[in-house]
DNA sequence: TCAGCACATTTTGCATGCAAAATGCGATTC
DNA sequence: GAATCGCATTTTGCATGCAAAATGTGCTGA
């Protein structure tokens, strides 16, 4: 009865939004740019009615603008939208964390430790992709291991409103020592199943990242124009 | 430079979307209904087009299920979901609280008592419709103090998914005295800014409203079938 | 009687067309 | 010379049309 494997038959207008997505993430499409639908259903060889289901899709996740009549825009933060959005991200990865730390079996526990030297190996030899992408998958890891699709979703769309800022971060030697002694004290919380001191160090963890990026953003390295009309 | 007033100039797939969302908060969609595009298209007059994409709209707040190739269908939320959707609940809303606990001032706290006092009086003429209102509107105010709106959006899109569940909870005489009795506490706690109490309670609140819906749920008074493919 | 299959109908998904709003541009006026 | 108005172009928003997938139905055969 149950489908056995779920044929990866997609939609248009789900492989748009997903191209859109990344696009957003990785700067492609600049914050602040709009999104022309012409333009774009050329380039993505789609018509424009995929094209748009998608961008009312991204626009519901928080990654563009709608504006009425004059079409979307690729969300440009400012400081308190920074601000606000690395709360919510905190009080759903602490969330997370604690949760986590109840629920962890003991496989997904060494699987993450796995991980978590796999990333000490890339700070070793100072590969910052390597670290990141493992740092992503310890994060993800975490989600997964608390055990709640409806956490996992709702992070992962707010994580993406910040995605594309903290792409550009490029740690300094300081903070990426911090982060790495963090992530050390994050292991040995779940190793205990100490969920309060996970939520505790995830919170932390965050707002180390939220002052990187807010860092960034007032250094005005992220955007050339500090605000837009919103 | 700043526009003085927005026009309530409004697009038509956003009128749609708010007044699908409103249909399926109700019931008039029931849960596991299936959204037939053309049928809804000449109940609400309007093109396929943009009902198609407020359907989209809906399916990134979580409201819908969409099939490839086989429409959209309102969620169905299992037990396993209700616990999930609410232990999102619950963070953001402990959260929310945490947060307005420090940020209120006296006017929003003025005003929340005031809604307390009418809530109290529906209480007291046991109406149940005026006291679902104005429990909704505390809450509201509660999120609007805590001066967050990612926050704000995030909880009002998480909450839409069980709203037509608690649409048709109705409370039995001693589960409504004791959540009288939370309110109580709760703007106490706000009035002493005390953020730690007022996120317990918050979060005790809401596990109160989750066991409510989960006994309905498990009585079948929700929905006839227990359970839809998903 | 019931399973299985072919065919008709319905329904979704996408492309295109058309009207209204927005934008850009140049001419005109002061 | 600068600002403003009017017109042409572009762009968005919505409706409609068409093809493919899904669904329903009746028929055939055992």
């Amino acid at each position: 009865m149950a489908d056995v494997i779920a044929i990866a038959r997609t939609t248009l207008h789900d492989q748009v939004s997903t191209r859109l997505r990344t696009m957003l993430i990785e700067g492609v499409l600049a914050p602040g740019a709009k999104l022309n639908e012409r333009e774009l259903s050329e380039q993505l060889r789609v018509s424009r009615t995929p094209l748009r289901e998608a961008i009312k899709l991204l626009a519901a996740e928080g990654l563009v603008d709608l504006l009425p009549n004059r079409g979307a825009v690729a969300v440009q933060l400012g400081e308190a939208d920074v601000m606000h959005t690395f709360e919510v991200l905190a009080s759903l990865e602490g969330q997370s964390g604690e949760l986590a730390a109840q629920r962890i079996d003991a496989m997904q526990l060494a699987e993450l430790r796995a991980l978590h030297y796999e990333m000490l190996a890339c700070f070793t030899r100072r590969d910052l992709s390597g670290y990141y992408r493992l740092n992503a998958q310890i994060h993800s890891a975490i989600n997964v291991a608390a055990a709640n699709p409806v956490l996992t979703r709702t992070y992962r769309a707010i994580n993406a409103r910040v995605q594309s800022l903290r792409f550009r971060t490029n740690q300094n030697e300081a903070k990426w020592k911090l982060a790495v002694k963090e992530h050390e004290r994050i292991v040995d919380a779940l190793t205990a199943h100490d969920g309060a001191a996970l939520r505790q160090l995830l919170v932390q963890h965050l707002k180390h990242k939220r002052d990187t990026v807010l860092e960034l953003l007032r250094a005005g390295e992220i955007y050339p124009l500090a605000k837009a009309a919103r």
